[in-house]
DNA sequence: GTATCTGCAAATTATTTGCCGTATT
DNA sequence: AATACGGCAAATAATTTGCAGATAC
């Protein structure tokens, strides 16, 4: 379990494990990590009568960041959105300009082995290359069935 | 140039052309397209003492947008940026962790053929694909020669 | 016991909007 | 002349911060 790692993670680094830290980073686990903002998590920890104020939520979710816990994430709304970093799996997104869905492209849709050679080629010129985002917007194929279903 | 074909595509929609819009398109050619964000459109103007006011330059960047002569960027700070459409170039992103800068990546550096087989493959199972975005954040070369530098 | 953390409310930043006078067609 | 547009200031939305009391270690 990941909360674990958190409370060991904070003493090396002489934080303190609060509950607070502990909600926050439950709130992804249980999610699954749907790419929640922090407003978002504020609510789903009110639902839960669980207290943590909005400036704490705010507070921790960049502290998970810095620890390598959570991306943050963007998709061209006005938030931040954060996933769990999933150390043996890095993946693209896809949004569907329809239903909203973001798709996790990753496992045999992974676009890591796609872009590897290309990756060589800049690094070869001298980039180094830290961090890799790849999005995609379009229509699922989920929504592009029901579309066809309505001209029929 | 782009001003006229901002002028056409105005009277096309019934919207009208005004020096303000004028200004901000020029901005984007002025500058080379260096990505601003609106505050720095802004600025740009009020030191060519050119008065349009923020609230306007929001207001036709979005419309600019709309009508397919920029293109909305997001680099993970708190702002939007913008960069000219060049209709005949498709390129991705390399930010630099060091000095910031935006490079585009494009001609023989682009991806766009490497990721062909890929968009094709999610286009297989279903996927109508709009939009691409990719992005690499690192060091580029410069600061990686400059920091080598430094250590000897 | 002490330094870190939390909650609250106020501040900040980027962007949007309402309203009314102005300019384009 | 009619309608779209621009400027201003106020509103909104997301996030950040200061401070005083609470809590983890």
């Amino acid at each position: 379990m990941h909360v674990d790692n958190l409370k060991k993670e904070l003493k090396e680094k002489q934080y303190r494990m609060t509950p607070q830290r502990e909600q926050v980073l439950k709130v992804f686990l249980e999610t699954n990590s749907e790419h929640l903002g922090a407003e978002e998590v504020y609510r789903y920890l009110l639902n839960k009568r669980t207290n943590v104020s909005k400036a704490t939520v705010y507070r921790t979710i960049d502290l998970l960041v810095e620890l390598g816990f959570l991306r943050k994430l963007q998709f061209d709304e006005g938030v931040y959105r954060y996933e769990l970093v999933d150390k043996d799996s890095k993946h693209s997104h896809f949004i569907c300009n329809s239903c909203g869905k973001i798709y996790e492209l990753k496992d045999e849709l992974s676009a890591e082995k796609v872009l590897h050679e290309y990756i060589l080629k800049l690094e070869k010129l001298g980039y180094k290359i830290d961090e890799v985002d790849l999005k995609f917007r379009g229509i699922c194929p989920k929504c592009a069935k029901k579309a066809r279903g309505i001209v029929r």
